[in-house]
DNA sequence: TCCTTAAGAGTCATATTGACTATAAAGGCT
DNA sequence: AGCCTTTATAGTCAATATGACTCTTAAGGA
């Protein structure tokens, strides 16, 4: 009846204080495969298991700046770079016993990398290394939901934006670009329909003039392209089967 | 450099105690156009301005739990009845000044409420009612942003899942499906097109059996049913003119 | 030189959509 | 009663988009 209501009536007993972190899903392409971001943890609780990096948000910064900050204090990437890094919030996990030490709320945001550097050694005794994805066993806290999330999300995105291109470096190849939707997939898609598809959405890669070829490795060079102006897929990019759990 | 790191080294002085609420874009249709849930304030900041419900997450309460309960405050439905709408997380937002008193990090939800009953008035100054929308002013600290994107997001939603029905009593008929559609969208649906797409999307709908008509007002009596078991659309239902924007 | 690998150009059948036409079945009016 | 309006529902047809393939080109490796 009297329970509080906001923003009414602020009274400094009608709320608890929490502590509010950040989580980063921080993924990238290594060989072919989906790699996640994971650092060992020192200390208890869940000592000496893998956990999403994160840290907590100080109190004069947005949360979207706190996962800014620590994604380059765990990757080593400048800031600058980071500036640059597609970043987008996930969700956020509330659940009152998700940390068994204190009320922790965490907000937990995507980060997709291109050509990912080793990361640096956390400061403490914590490591941090890039793992392929489904290989780590369970991670500490509730991170093995928020990973999961995070790999949910980025396939459904897929299938109508242009987020693949985020993974790949400025310059890319049709073929990298492929390799991103079936990785992440997990499936195999046609090369001449995929490369029709993306060819004909207005907007989603553009043609990179100058030297038109480059080799990487076996096969015939490919043509380069950047990612275009447009930011969504009309229509989409469906997943092969259909159903996109 | 010696920033601290989540989650090892919980220094109590680390972090700074932030206040956590829960705002609600609450949306439904009456009479064939899109409706929110907005309360006026009574008190300072933005007192006269309406704003979106929401309040303060309890100590022991999830933010999700939270926003259910105050779902049934402002609305006056019963637990039961807010237990089985649609509520869904929507996004956090955390810049340090959204509210001008102190650190407060606001978790939103969008809520779908299928025939709405008149809410009731707030205990105190403030009184709670159904705008349509767009057609409130500004909104209290960053309420219009908010309610910007929960129209956005449901927008979205739409075309590739059956969130459509979330918005329809238990039984309804195709046109008040296509309402859906059409007020939330902003744009006029081809009757028989529609009819063909909903009916082919295997578990979008099932019809319902007995009297197989009803009755609302003008025209030939239409044919009710149920939403389906099947909560996305493979293919998508793309809105008109392609950009989701 | 031959084999393998991948890019890139096409073809063809099928599936899905968008634009329309037509009929049916109600209520409101005159 | 007779007509008009409104909405549901059944089809048709052409334009698109997609999935499954084939074929050629241009590398690298053995």
């Amino acid at each position: 009846m009297t329970t509080p209501r906001a923003p009414e009536g602020y009274d400094p007993y009608a709320f608890a204080p929490f502590a509010v972190t950040v989580d980063l899903a921080v993924l990238t392409l290594r060989e072919e495969r989906l790699h996640v971001l994971l650092v060992e943890r020192g200390q208890e609780p869940y000592a000496g298991a893998w956990a999403l990096p994160g840290g907590f948000v100080l109190p004069r910064e947005s949360a979207e700046a706190a996962a800014r900050r620590e994604l380059a204090e765990e990757t080593g990437l400048s800031e600058a770079t980071v500036a640059g890094l597609h970043l987008e919030q996930l969700r956020t996990y509330t659940e009152p016993d998700r940390d068994p030490r204190m009320r922790v709320v965490s907000v937990a945001f995507t980060a997709l990398v291109p050509d990912p550097p080793e990361p640096r050694g956390g400061g403490d005794a914590a490591q941090a290394r890039w793992i392929p994805y489904g290989t780590h066993g369970h991670l500490a806290f509730d991170h093995d939901r928020i990973l999961a999330d995070a790999h949910e999300r980025v396939g459904a995105k897929l299938e109508y934006t242009c987020l693949a291109t985020a993974f790949c470096p400025p310059e890319f190849t049709l073929g990298e670009l492929r390799q991103v939707y079936e990785t992440v997939w997990g499936v195999e898609l046609d090369r001449p329909n995929f490369r029709r598809k993306v060819l004909t959405t207005p907007g989603f890669v553009q043609a990179v003039e100058g030297p038109p070829r480059l080799t990487g490795g076996r096969g015939k060079p490919a043509a380069l392209y950047r990612a275009g102006e447009a930011t969504t897929l009309h229509p989409p990019l469906l997943r092969p089967e259909g159903r996109p759990a």
